[in-house]
DNA sequence: TGAATATATGAGCATTCATTCATATATGAA
DNA sequence: TTCATATATGAATGAATGCTCATATATTCA
């Protein structure tokens, strides 16, 4: 492709940009997810579950954290409707609710493997 | 499935779960892109860089938002390896440099759809 | 070279957020 | 019903983070 032709190209994909853009509320939607998959808790909570059921204890055991801080974490899960819940005995097991989830990480794996960056 | 099998495949899944988990360096790589993603400012500039590359100028007026805040994200971005940037004259283009990162809003867009949750 | 333009960067500030601690709620067992 | 166990929740705190402001760096043009 020319400069000029470039250039013309650029100018008209440059004034459509803002009505291409999703609007916020639906962008807002998406954020929300990332910003749930962008701690270490909660992507470890999200592997485990991924295996299994597994109550609020068994998730506390596993990672070796608090009751409490699974507990708030898995509420946020919640909320977002990336987990779900039913009681079962004396536990509440959760469990994923949306194998989109795992797609979504394996995408992610591999943009990191092929780009080979190590942080 | 019987109660007992049931019980027999999650002590058994439950025993296993921990060696399943990635080591935590890979999941930092995969947490840190999630950060990345789950930020509104981020987010838009992505998905203007999937339709053209455009130079940082060009991302704060089409946004609405400072140059420094965007030179800011950008940079973080770039340090993820999900942007690159070249000079074009006097400007510094900035591109994605992944099309996975694409693949991986798309899914996430799905997830929000078939849930049909509104935050 | 000197002025103008484009981008990067560091410090400061306000906000968000993950965890802890204490406690409330709910279920099952005796 | 009473005790023990499992989970949820609210307040407090420290850390992380996004933006602004001021300024530094780099490139183009005259």
């Amino acid at each position: 492709m020319s400069e000029e032709n470039f250039e013309a190209e650029h100018q008209k994909a440059l004034q459509h940009l803002t009505q291409e853009l999703p609007n916020d509320k639906d962008l807002e939607a998406m954020v929300n997810v990332f910003k749930a998959f962008g701690d270490m808790t909660r992507v470890k909570i999200i592997l485990a579950l991924a295996q299994t059921p597994l109550s609020v204890g068994e998730i506390a055991d596993t990672l070796g954290m608090s009751q409490s801080s699974i507990s708030h974490q898995l509420s946020v899960l919640k909320q977002l409707n990336l987990v779900s819940n039913a009681r079962r005995g004396r536990n509440i097991h959760y469990r994923l609710s949306d194998q989109h989830i795992i797609t979504i990480f394996n995408q992610t794996k591999e943009h990191i493997i092929e780009d080979d960056n190590d942080y």
